[in-house]
DNA sequence: CCTCATACTTCACGAGAATGAACTATCCAT
DNA sequence: ATGGATAGTTCATTCTCGTGAAGTATGAGG
């Protein structure tokens, strides 16, 4: 029988891999560009310990990302010792040709799913991020 | 909206490097490990291309997992100039654990799903493993 | 056999990236 | 206003990792 589960991890993670050596960044560059994308324009300072690394790497790493094109440094209008890190429009279409893609081949067959299948599905996502989410905090807390 | 695409997959992939973090591997070594794992004794050789790096480095990766006692080394009877990896037994522990735990998690709201739910999830698996897949290659080929 | 190819390893080297200490600029509390 | 905390950067250093060339051992074809 297949294993779905660890089918679909590694598909993902060779997938976000895959955009990475793309976009020519490293695994710490994508996860901050990452979450200044989504997370919208955020200081510098909350990034150390998203990535897990000291604040002097995160400078290095801003910088390899604005080099790129990938982010501007704008000045905290509310606080002029922060930098808000903001995502370059030049560069989003690099990004989201790539997920345009993939949305529109995952919709070929989301479309298919009727009221009952389609709340079965996300009802599976929920728990299934929430579960790998707990499993990660245990995974993290006892060191 | 949620956006569960995006969440599953920033979950799996935080998990990825919390497994990781834990065992004390690094991406690379992990990756390799994970092979091994899953895909029996195979030879070093093999991991090269997987692991997208030269064979020295190969070489280097399993000594480390070798040292930390997660992979043994042992030849190959039907061609002597191999070396087979092996999944060393002492410390599988480390890596059931984790996994049983998981999976006794995603059991508890598994169980809840009848038939026709269970069919779309699964539909949905297959395709967004399918799609995924597909996406990868695609970005791996126009460099 | 003898030659060439293959599988893996060893070694010296170099590139990339993270760190801690020190520095500047700004904010905040008294 | 002034002392201390905070945000970010710079710099010199260190560490990790990957590479390419060379070496050893084995397999395979003429």
């Amino acid at each position: 029988m297949r294993d779905y589960g660890w089918e679909l991890s590694t598909a993902i993670v060779l997938f976000h891999e895959a955009i990475a050596r793309r976009l020519g960044l490293n695994a710490a560059e994508h996860k901050a560009l990452g979450l200044i994308v989504r997370s919208g324009p955020l200081p510098t300072g909350t990034l150390a310990p998203e990535l897990g690394v000291g604040a002097t790497a995160v400078t290095a790493i801003v910088d390899r990302l604005v080099r790129a094109g990938y982010v501007r440094r704008e000045p905290d209008p509310t606080d002029r010792r922060r930098v808000l890190l903001v995502a370059d429009q030049s560069r989003a279409p690099d990004l989201n040709g790539i997920f345009a893609d993939l949305g529109r081949e995952m919709n070929t067959f989301m479309a298919g799913y009727d009221e009952h299948e389609m709340a079965a599905i996300v009802d599976y996502l929920e728990n299934t991020i929430r579960v790998l989410k707990a499993q990660t905090a245990k995974l993290a807390e006892q060191p």
